[in-house]
DNA sequence: CGGTCGTTTGAAGTGGTTCAAGCCTTGTGG
DNA sequence: CCACAAGGCTTGAACCACTTCAAACGACCG
């Protein structure tokens, strides 16, 4: 991986390292990415990433490869390579539903019926599209094997999620969010001992959460006098994950 | 669809219509599901419907057939011929969240990672097993694209449980969860004007909506004070949808 | 007919919201 | 380099939605 180093682009080498350290490529497929030369699509924070086809209804997960027949195919999917994004919706009284955040090295089904579901770039992003991506490849079966992985593990989430939001307090739906998180973003490389960036305003959280916002500056303020983290200037620090865990039963 | 009716058994027939009235497979297919022979599974109440194959890590929907080196095949699926049955998680401190119900006609994937996710049956439930009716099917490809749009659209509603439990009032959440189930139960002929059986109580439904089951009973009375609805003996009455889907904005 | 399970209702408590003001950080222009 | 504005964070006080506890009632089942 050394000399992988030198020749990558920073994002693209985390989002690479992203996938390997997940089990989700073989460490010696990370060298054949690098051979593709796809191209990297940037968009500025609050874009919102559109589908480029329109889907088939009601399939966006499912799609996958069911809806091409006896082929391979990722429609309508992102590789994220940098920054964050979030899916959400808004809500007819103003209010706005955040169904889940996107770290760098994910992949991201974008919705195919545009008004159920939003993908929107919370900072800066780099992305690479997985179809085109997939097409450049010499070994589509593998890396699609790799990307159907990663949307599995975000279904397991959104299970996650939804038990957060019925049946849990403030307090251990934000513990337990952060430890979510902490735990992607260090699989990518991008936590450093109890530190790491977290570039989510209160009101992200508390979309997320199902909160007002102030209260989970509220929450925040719990967590940081028991000691177990301080979020200041978008960045986590002291982040005591075993006890954060704990706290989360 | 006279004749057919005919040769069926009445939940077969209902779990049919469902899948072809969904435009899940084409109404004259329906006469070659009924050649099909296979084994009718039957769980009484409260039963744990297991996976008899250990599954791919993370995988649930999307081993549907990528996991499947060039295959179709459908691991540790059902369909549901009659019956509900729910998804649900027992958390630590006693509690249960209920991720999502299903209904006669529904296909249900089975958790491979045992404790993450339970199927349960809440009635006396018939159903068999999707790979063994792909393996007798004469057009597999069709039947498996029926399946996975019908887990397609579970995937949507999971998005809007996510919303429902995240930013709606009891009042609402409990409204959208009911219209859902209208409407669901409607489009495989269970509806009969503004009257269906519900065999849940207000427990379930408090499990599924993040509600104490008390604040259900509440919810429920508000309803059927402004005349929208009347929940008693396992069936729903005056189901008024019109009204109810506004109240839900 | 009595026991059990589910529903209903009331009263009291609590966790989270809303509103409003002050503060701190960051960015902008003189 | 400072003044100022804007956006986000923080805190307090009042309020409300939902929970919890407890008791009574009703339907179903042996």
């Amino acid at each position: 991986m050394l000399a992988l180093n030198s020749l990558m682009t920073r994002p693209m080498a985390r989002a690479i390292s992203g996938l390997v350290r997940a089990g989700e490529l073989e460490a010696w497929s990370a060298e054949r990415l690098l051979a593709i030369d796809v191209a990297v699509e940037r968009y500025p924070p609050g874009a919102v990433i559109a589908a480029p086809n329109p889907g088939v209804l009601g399939l966006d997960i499912l799609s996958l490869d069911a809806a091409a027949p006896g082929g391979r195919c990722a429609p309508n999917m992102k590789w994220l390579l940098d920054g964050w994004i979030c899916e959400a919706r808004a809500l007819s009284d103003g209010q706005r539903q955040i169904f889940s955040f996107g770290v760098p090295g994910d992949v991201v089904e974008l919705p195919s019926t545009p008004h159920s579901r939003v993908v929107v770039a919370l900072t800066a992003i780099t992305c690479v599209d997985a179809a085109e991506l997939l097409a450049r490849s010499a070994d589509p079966d593998e890396m699609l094997e790799a990307m159907s992985r990663s949307t599995g593990l975000a279904v397991a989430r959104r299970y996650e999620q939804l038990a957060r939001l019925g049946r849990r307090s403030a307090l251990v739906r934000l513990a337990s969010q952060l430890v979510e998180l902490h735990d992607r973003l260090a699989a990518v490389g991008m936590v450093r001992g109890e530190e790491f960036a977290l570039p989510l305003r209160h009101e992200e959280l508390a979309d997320a959460l199902g909160l007002s916002p102030v209260h989970v500056t509220r929450c925040l303020k719990t967590l940081r006098q028991r000691g177990l983290m301080v979020m200041k200037f978008r960045r986590v620090s002291g982040f005591k994950r075993a006890e954060m865990e704990q706290l989360c039963f």
